[in-house]
DNA sequence: GGAACTCGCCAC
DNA sequence: AAACGTGGCGAGTTCC
């Protein structure tokens, strides 16, 4: 596929992204390369130690006994074929393209065999070892890392980092995040600053579909749509998001239904999701299932008194939900995914709010996705590109250093800092909005701290 | 012996 | 009726 940015005030970020990127590229970020190679020893020895364990079992004979001298435990093919075919299990799930059973984490966690779980470890280790401290060491020169972030590789008008990828370190797994973030620090005095966009992609909703309903969403502190979403799922008049067993309700609501159905997802999809998300079987429940809820009793047993007593009837209900989500609570947003659909499909091609051009076949999830994603990138570009600009006229000693879709990575000076802070913010709640008056949702950022001489693994603030 | 593919998995 | 968007990358495998 072809992607040029197509209008003149689109090439014109490009043109100034690429400038102000290229300039964070040569600063690059500051690695501790003698980490990275006592971890990577560390962690090749308590592979090996995995693999010694694993090849004294009756499951590692058996796949010997096929595979001879070619056995290899890192080989998905052959796993596949041992659990699959050899020992004659149910495959619960294909590969994407469909032609052998899955042997992906969720796949395995579902077979009883103890040696898997040695498997999914070494794969966990093997990917920190090689795909972020082995790439880091590679690319390092002269203490820094200069991750590339290209403006001209992706559909949607996003950025991509390669070389090594800045933009795909562990965060969600505390164990590979420690591990691989330990290795990336500020210059010395400094520290490590991140500003991430609050809901960038939902403000570019409000942006594109103007819906009241969503735009109150985010513009009234005290409305929670996904605590909202959270008491419609699970039935309930009153939820207090502090309390713990609230706060997971939420969540569920929020990554198993709310974000899947605005990427295009369907209530048949969101039930698993949730089931999971509170602990309950796709079968019939019984009493005592699933999350236990604050006054002693389980998620079950509450569904149960509003007539919910199974998966099945779970997903009957959820169908209503996503109905009402978006013929009733959305239905301004729906008419303009409706509108945006046809004009696209009477075009030939769709034009984002910042003068970028999609063209090409898409189907209908991809043409309402397309513009959110690509849109919501250029407010943080066009933000780098501001800051880049202070930082050079103000001549800052605080550097960018990188930006991962929705937040900028500084290394900053802490006697700057304040004013960094300042200028951010003036940036996206003042400047951006003056500039695009398509904004019609109030941007902000969060701004995350790492502690001087620290590194990118936990924040100091927030 | 390298290109191109599949699979799995990390991020937003 | 059908049904989750965007990337990069390592290892294994297959093709030429």
């Amino acid at each position: 596929m072809k992607i040029e940015a197509t209008t003149a005030k689109a090439y014109q970020l490009v043109h100034d992204g690429i400038l102000a990127l290229a300039r964070a590229e040569r600063q690059g970020i500051r690695i501790d390369t003698e980490y990275c190679e006592q971890k990577i020893q560390h962690l090749t020895r308590k592979i090996q130690y995995l693999e010694k364990k694993l090849e004294d079992t009756k499951f590692y004979r058996h796949w010997q006994h096929i595979y001879g001298r070619k056995t290899n435990i890192h080989s998905n093919h052959q796993l596949s074929r041992i659990l699959y075919k050899d020992m004659k299990i149910e495959p619960l799930k294909m590969t994407g393209k469909g032609v052998q059973g899955a042997t992906d984490e969720a796949a395995l966690e579902q077979i009883n065999i103890p040696e898997l779980k040695t498997i999914l470890e070494i794969r966990k280790l093997a990917k920190i070892k090689d795909t972020y401290l082995g790439a880091f060491l590679r690319e390092a020169s002269d203490g820094y890392i200069h991750p590339f972030f290209n403006l001209h590789t992706v559909k949607t008008h996003r950025s991509s980092s390669s070389c090594p990828n800045f933009q795909n370190v562990p965060k969600r797994d505390k164990e590979a995040l420690k591990i691989c973030r330990r290795a990336l620090f500020p210059r010395p005095g400094h520290m490590l600053v991140e500003a991430d966009f609050s809901s960038i992609e939902v403000m570019l909703s409000c942006c594109y579909s103007k819906d009241p309903t969503m735009i109150n969403y985010v513009k009234n502190k005290k409305s929670d749509m996904h605590l909202d979403m959270a008491k419609q799922i699970f039935i309930f008049d009153k939820l207090d998001k502090n309390v713990p067993a609230h706060a997971i309700l939420r969540q569920a609501a929020k990554n198993a239904f709310v974000f899947p159905q605005f990427y295009g997802d369907y209530y048949g999809n969101n039930v698993k999701g949730l089931a999971d998300w509170v602990k309950l079987p796709q079968s019939r429940w019984k009493s005592g299932m699933g999350v236990e809820l604050p006054d002693g009793r389980y998620i079950s047993d509450h569904l149960s008194t509003q007539g919910i007593r199974s998966f099945d009837k779970f997903t009957e209900h959820l169908k209503g939900v996503e109905n009402d989500f978006w013929n009733n609570r959305f239905k301004v947003y729906n008419a303009w995914r409706k509108a945006w659909v046809a004009e696209y499909r009477k075009k030939g091609y769709l034009k984002m709010l910042t003068g970028f051009i999609c063209s090409g076949i898409m189907g209908k999830n991809e043409i309402m996705n397309y513009p959110i994603q690509g849109t919501a990138f250029h407010c943080l570009l066009k933000t780098f590109i501001l800051l880049d600009e202070a930082m050079r006229k103000e001549q800052w000693d605080t550097k960018l250093i990188g930006q991962i879709h929705d937040s900028i990575i500084m290394d900053v000076n802490p006697n700057e800092f304040e004013h960094v802070q300042l200028t951010a913010h003036k940036i996206v709640k003042e400047e951006l909005p003056a500039l695009w008056n398509w904004i019609n949702v109030p941007l902000n950022i969060e701004i995350d701290v790492y502690g001087v001489d620290q590194s990118w693994v936990k924040p100091i603030t927030s």
